[in-house]
DNA sequence: AAGAACCTTACGCCAACCTTAAATCGGATG
DNA sequence: CATCCGATTTAAGGTTGGCGTAAGGTTCTT
């Protein structure tokens, strides 16, 4: 689940033909979960509720162009976009890339050349750096490192489980800020997370009974009502 | 500091004029910290010594290809890698892609595709997914963070609601402006209200409790009288 | 002076959240 | 492939704090 494979892609372009070679071709690499649009509406439409993960977007569309439509999916969310057209000039190329687009290609392109390049941007965004190494920072008494996954109280040692660190480190990366519920699962679970929220509070409840003196009156992880969860630390510095 | 333009940079070529060339054009854009090497031997060395972001990989080179850097290269780290080169073969395209790298020019190329090609390399890899930020400012004594949702007084801290911080985000988005009942409740009910306006009354009165010091007498969250309410703030800028 | 618009305070409800325990999953082991 | 064990999820009942409501007061407007 956590594979390449797995992302969601979605095919933005015109002739049904060309929507169906890549289709095909990537079908054939073992991706499965493919969208296609052939207009600025359809893909709109198709980023907010089937969320791609990546978007093959051809320049020119029926009802505007695919700069447009780069712009405006720019303004909710950082998709990764791979460009496709059939005019080559330097122009366009030099905007669509300025635009945010992660690649471009010009028609006509080899199939497996697309997939490669695919693949590097997916490899990139989704597949965070192997030895990432994770913070430790100090909560009261207590010392929680992430990198070694335990949280330290004078001599004992508590060890955290993987889905408690990848919350902790969530949280730690928003230090002093409010993280929504939704944001959390996110970080904890893979895109789409259908299960109750209420395992995240057992999950919250289980880190507070590890970093707070009294895990029923937090001082550290505070609830948000409404919007989700804060770490507060006040740093030394 | 986390700025993309102060990213390390390593660029291998044989070539002094080529190097320079992209030197230049580096520098220009605002980039610092840039490295050349023109052999592969001297590029690991630099990999280790230098630990640069990024690398930009020429593939013809004196000691060796490209290719073959890249893989010793991607034995230790995941740098990002642009690859460069005067041969246009698919085939070469295809192996560059295949082995790792995460984009491929082919020689003469537009300096100014180099730098977006780069960037966008940057952006993904180093830039942190964006999360909508809500401000912070100041009233008074007082800072307002509605980031964590918090106002700070000294060294007091009093937290706010879902509903006041929406409510206060509003209100500063159009700060200095008058904001009516009715655009402040849609931004905090999402549209489907029909309650008694009296709601946002009682929900001013809170707001003024925590932010003003004397919320009978206000001089920030004024009432505007048969529009709305408007936030008054003398930025210090 | 009277009506309209807004303020102030207090109270009760219920969705959001907490808590605990039991069920289930999944990797390791013999 | 059966067993174990810790990690994770599900479930169910309990708790509470934010929110909406209402009722009475105050200020503004004409």
């Amino acid at each position: 689940m956590d594979d390449l494979k797995s992302k969601k892609i979605l095919i933005v372009d015109d002739e049904p033909e060309i929507r169906n070679m890549i289709d095909r071709f990537l079908r054939k690499e073992g991706f499965t979960r493919i969208y296609q649009a052939s207009n600025c509406a359809e893909a709109l439409e198709l980023c907010s509720s089937a969320k791609p993960d990546i978007a093959i977007l051809d320049v020119m569309l029926p009802d505007g162009d695919g700069f447009n439509l780069l712009t405006s999916l720019r303004q909710k969310s950082d998709m990764p976009v791979l460009f496709l057209t059939a005019r080559g000039e330097d122009e366009d190329r030099l905007l669509g890339l300025g635009l945010g687009a992660d690649d471009y290609m010009v028609k006509p392109f080899l199939p497996r050349e697309l997939i490669l390049r695919l693949t590097a941007i997916l490899r990139r965004v989704y597949l965070p750096p192997r030895q990432e190494q994770r913070p430790a920072f100090q909560l009261g008494e207590r010392i929680i490192d992430l990198e070694s996954g335990v949280v330290r109280n004078g001599d004992t040692e508590h060890p955290l489980t993987a889905k408690e660190i990848a919350l902790l480190n969530k949280l730690y990366e928003n230090r002093n800020r409010i993280v929504t519920s939704d944001a959390l699962c996110q970080a904890a679970w893979n895109d789409d997370y259908y299960s109750y929220e209420n395992t995240l509070m057992v999950h919250i409840r289980r880190i507070r009974e590890k970093i707070e003196d009294q895990p029923s009156d937090p001082q550290y992880l505070l609830t948000v009502r409404g919007l989700g969860y804060k770490l507060m630390i006040k740093e030394a510095n």
